[in-house]
This record gives C-alpha cells, structure tokens and sequence, in this order.
DNA sequence: GCCGTTTTCGGCCCGACTGTTTTCAGTCG
C-alpha cells in the first residue's frame, strides 16, 4: 500500500471540509463530524499507513463507514473527489477571513454570496466604505469590530509557546487571587492541561461578586483591549496579542466549572456522557438529577468519584485513554516536577553553551541534582564549535578533574553526536563506548524522503555506542515541522535494541510529543527526560518535560533519569550491551 | 456523518456574550 498523503495532511483537510460543510450551509451535525475524525485521528499514535493496515480506523470511535473510506481515499490516491468539489465552490482566499474572531461560516458566506468578498483586503474594503451595514444581521459596531480583527489577524494570529502563555498568567492569577472578593481562583484550558501550545489563557475564579473580580480583571495593566464584559464573563487582549478569558462562577458551582473549562473538549465529552448514565445532567454549574436538584461536590475529585473514577490530572483530560485508565484503576502515578535527580544532554562554552562547565554542574547541584551528563555537540555541527575527537579528550580529562573535586555529585561524559546522512555517526564507535553515554541527533540533510530518514535513525539507534535518539522528530514548535519519517518503525528499532526515548525538554522542541511518547511507553521503552540546555537557566526546562511525560501517562519508574546515581548507571549500561 | 445496555432512527452539550434584534442568530469555548 502505498501512502500519498500524511496523518497531519489528511487532519487538516477533514477540518477544511468540516469549514467548507457549514460555509455550505450543510447539517451542523454533519458538520461536526468531519473536525470530530479529525481530532480521533490526532488522537491515534500511529501512522495512517499502521492505521489502515491494522483495520483500526473503522473501529477509532468518531470514524464511521463514510469517513473510514473517505480517509482511505485521501492516504491512499492523495485527493477526494468530494473534497475537490467542495473546494471549487468557494475561493480558497474565503479562508483567511475566517481567522477573524468572531467572524464564522455563516457570516462569511452572507459576505461571499452578497458582497463578493473573498479575502481580508476586500473585507477591509467593505467597512470602510460602510456597505456591510446594508446586511441583515449586520451593523456598524460588526463593522468596527471587523476592522479590528483584520489589524489582529495580521499581527497576530498564532498560538504561544507554553512558558509564554505561563509568564502571560502569572500575573493575572495573582492579581485574582489577592482580590478580596475571590474566593478560589484557577488558570483552566489548555494551559492547565499543559499543551505544548496554547491559544488563550482561561482563567476562572469563584465570587459572590462576580462584578467587583471582573472589574479588576479587564483594567488591569497587563490588558491592551476588552472584547467582551459581561456579568459573569470577560475577555480581553493582553498587550503582546495574546487572548485571556475570565469566568467568575458561585463557590458551589466552582469545581464543575474548573472541570469544565480545563477540558480537553473531547474528554468533556466523555464524562457528560458517563454522568448521563448515571442519571446525572453535566453542565459547568454542576451535576443535576431528573428533579433538577443539585449533586453537590467540593472539588474535581468528587466529581470524578461520583462516576466511580478515579480523579483524573488535568495533563491526562485529551479523551485519548484516560477514562479507560480511570475506570479500571490502571490510571498511572504520573511522574512529579521533583521526581528528577539528574538529567543528560546539556552543552557548555565548549560548543555552543553560553556556561562554562562547572558553571552547568555548580546549577545542576543547585537544582539537588546528584549527576548531570554532558553533551557537546561533535565536529560535524561545525556551525556549533563542535568538538573533535581530541577536544573530546581534553574534555574527559577536564571532567576527570572536576568529579575528583565533588562530592556527592557526578559528571557524566556524554556527547551528541551527529547523525550523518547515511545514518553513521561523527564519531567511531570505540571513541562513543569510551564515554557514559552517547545522544545522537540529525542537525542538517533533514529533508530525506520518508523512508531514508527513517532508516538514518534506525541505523543510527542501532549503534552500540549511543544511549538516545536526540529530540528524535526535528521539530521546532510553531516554526518547522517534524521530518518525514516513520516514528512507530523508530520506537520499533529502539525498543529492540534496549535503548531509551529522550524526552527533549526544550519548549521549543518538547520532543519527543506527548502522543508518540505514549505509542513508545506502550512498547516498554524507558525514557531519559533532558533540557537540552544551552545555559544554566535552560535546566530549568526539564519541568516541561515532566509535562510530556504526565501528559503520555508517565510514571517515575519510566523515566530513567528518576533514578539515583547509582541504579541510573547500572540501568544506562544496559543501553549499550 | 456518527452512534447504539432506550440500537438502524433520531438524537447529537449547551450556556454566555454580542449585536442587531423587538425575541433571536451567530460565534465561541
């Protein structure tokens, strides 16, 4: 079987025609369906090719028969007549003009069918002339804030990083939670749910006078523009262009709410739809029997223990397998922020770290780290002050001395090394052997067809020498997209061969993602959580590494790095037998 | 278009906010 079109490529052309279904005018429900498989399919670790192959896709709750053939029409010939069609009956340029808020699909085809509009440009146009006016259900106040939108659309539209929405938070919440009239106050949505990014910052807080919080909220300093003040709800812009919601709730209502507005959308989903079993109606205010009397609960955990679940961390609420988990009592002890007692693949000013070495180690022991491993990159990452076989040598040495004057903590050699285009390494295996532990990575020729690359890891994890893959995917969020390669045969390779799965920690990279370090914990692989730090205030990035991996239903005991000095060597020679 | 311990038809989450309405539609989450 051949595949002509990817996982992600097929994702985003069901939620187009999930767009181009209600810009149709077609049953909503209908419509629904097609952004509903896309989602179940992001939800699946495997590859189409796997997908189709194993028979899974029908039986992937979301993809019935239409969409099953539909999908397989579009992985295995590239197209779809139905999705061609669709397509031709409007511009693709009517797309853009959907990125504005509060702009959706029934607005936009009044503006295409009446106006002729079709893009941003020609939508500007249209208000400031004033002829949208002349359109029912149209006005002067959708006019200004359309222009708005369009100055919002074309700076900015993408979502954030993490730590950036994190920092953008931060002061909001305290803001919140010193206010005299809040009672309980959360950061909920995606943020909560530790996504590697995150469109808007949701917060929620409890108050007899939702009034006097949201008040507070839309004029405080970090607000460039409100864009929406009602008496429970407020949105706002933050100055940087970031989105932020605040839902005030009562104290009684508070936790349904924190479920609720925490989501993910898909797990809301499945617990209204467990509740409903149990003769309960969900909403974000609460639970309510047939009579409409309320099921009181204090807290999240409540409201999960009233479905005979177990309480379910935010990082796991994506409806992937948690209730599953949940229902059975499989739900794993996620690893904590502090679970951690050393950590691998950091540079120093011997490449392209701005820290010394013993300025690295000095923060790794501050941290109440017992070893910190090494990872310089090697001569072919010329670009990097990489370093050669003899400045190798001279940095063994160096860490020799070093661990000599420590106690209570140790260096661990390591290097990361360069995948060459074949797949061998920039340093001989012997040389590799000599060292605790070896990372190898791929930093240029990333543009491989499917099949090379992957046989370029695969030949590289095989190697005796080397410990990981390094950030195994490529990717770098919201700026390039993973390499092409076949990460189920990768897992496949490492599993076989007794290696681990770096979790790269770095929030621009968070590789390797969540939903494949699931796939890889199924397979049995251990897992070595490092910051890939460049500095020592990049250490401090392994705590968004241990949210990739509560995020993948981690365990302490999964993650090598967990472990004391002592057990973390032993376990590490196994890697290289 | 999906789904089913109410199973092959008839549901499908639903509430807040906004603007244009004079009772509601569209959008969002």
């Amino acid at each position: 079987m051949e595949i002509l079109l990817d996982k992600k490529a097929i994702i985003k052309i069901l939620g187009e025609i999930g767009v181009l279904l209600e810009l149709s005018g077609e049953n909503p429900f209908k419509c629904r369906a097609y952004p509903a498989a896309a989602r179940a399919l992001e939800g699946r670790p495997e590859s189409i090719e796997d997908l189709i192959a194993s028979d899974e896709l029908g039986k992937t709750k979301g993809i019935g028969k239409g969409l099953q053939e539909k999908i397989i029409t579009l992985a295995t010939t590239g197209g779809l007549e139905y999705y061609t069609e669709l397509r031709s009956r409007f511009p693709d340029s009517l797309f853009e003009i959907l990125n504005i808020p509060n702009l959706g699909p029934k607005k936009a085809k009044v503006l295409y069918q009446e106006l002729k509009i079709d893009s941003l440009d020609a939508l500007e146009k249209a208000c400031k002339e004033g002829r949208l006016q002349d359109l029912d259900g149209f006005g002067k106040k959708t006019e200004e804030k359309i222009l708005k939108g369009i100055e919002h659309v074309r700076s900015y539209s993408a979502r954030v990083l993490l730590p950036v929405a994190e920092q953008a938070a931060l002061p909001l919440h305290e803001m919140i939670a010193n206010h005299t009239d809040t009672i309980r106050v959360a950061v909920c949505g995606s943020l909560r749910r530790r996504r590697e990014t995150v469109k808007d910052i949701d917060l929620l807080a409890s108050s007899d006078k939702p009034e006097s919080v949201l008040e507070s909220f839309v004029t405080h300093p970090s607000v460039s523009r409100v864009t929406g003040h009602g008496g429970t709800k407020a949105s706002v812009v933050l100055e940087g262009g970031l989105a932020a919601d605040l839902r005030v709730v009562s104290d009684q209502e508070y936790p349904f709410a924190q479920h609720y507005f925490t989501g993910s959308k898909d797990h809301n989903t499945l617990i209204r739809g467990r509740a409903k079993k149990y003769g309960l109606r969900m909403n974000e205010y609460g639970y309510f029997k047939e009579d409409e009397s309320r099921v009181a609960c204090a807290d999240e955990e409540v409201i999960y223990n009233t479905l005979d679940l177990a309480y379910i961390p935010p990082e796991l609420r994506e409806g992937v397998r948690e209730i599953e988990w949940a229902e059975n009592g499989d739900l794993p002890t996620l690893v904590k922020a502090d679970s951690l007692k050393g950590t691998l693949h950091c540079h120093t000013t011997a490449s392209d770290g701005k820290a010394s070495l013993e300025q690295m180690v000095n923060a790794a022991a501050g941290m109440g780290y017992e070893y910190l491993g090494i990872g310089d990159h090697s001569k072919a990452a010329a670009y990097a002050g990489g370093l050669d076989e003899k400045r190798l040598a001279k940095q063994a040495e160096e860490i020799d001395a070093l661990n000599k004057k420590l106690k209570d903590f140790r260096i661990l050699k390591g290097s990361e090394v360069d995948i060459l285009r074949d797949g061998q390494l920039d340093f001989a295996e012997e040389i590799l052997l000599e060292l605790d532990y070896a990372a190898a990575s791929i930093h240029s020729i990333l543009t491989l067809d499917e099949k090379a690359m992957t046989a370029r890891l695969i030949r590289a994890i095989e190697s005796p020498g080397i410990t990981f893959l390094g950030h195994l995917s490529g990717r770098l969020l919201l700026r390039r997209e993973p390499y092409l390669l076949n990460v189920a045969k990768v897992l496949d390779a490492t599993a076989a061969n007794n290696k681990w799965i770096e979790i790269n920690a770095n929030p621009h990279r968070l590789d390797l993602d969540w939903r494949s370090c699931l796939e890889a914990r199924d397979k049995g692989i251990k897992f070595c959580i490092n910051p890939d730090a460049h500095s020592t205030e990049g250490l401090a990035d392994n705590r968004y590494g241990i949210d990739v991996a509560r995020k993948a239903g981690l365990c302490a005991d999964d993650i090598a790095n967990t472990r004391p000095v002592g057990e973390f060597l032993e376990l590490l020679k196994k890697t290289r037998a």
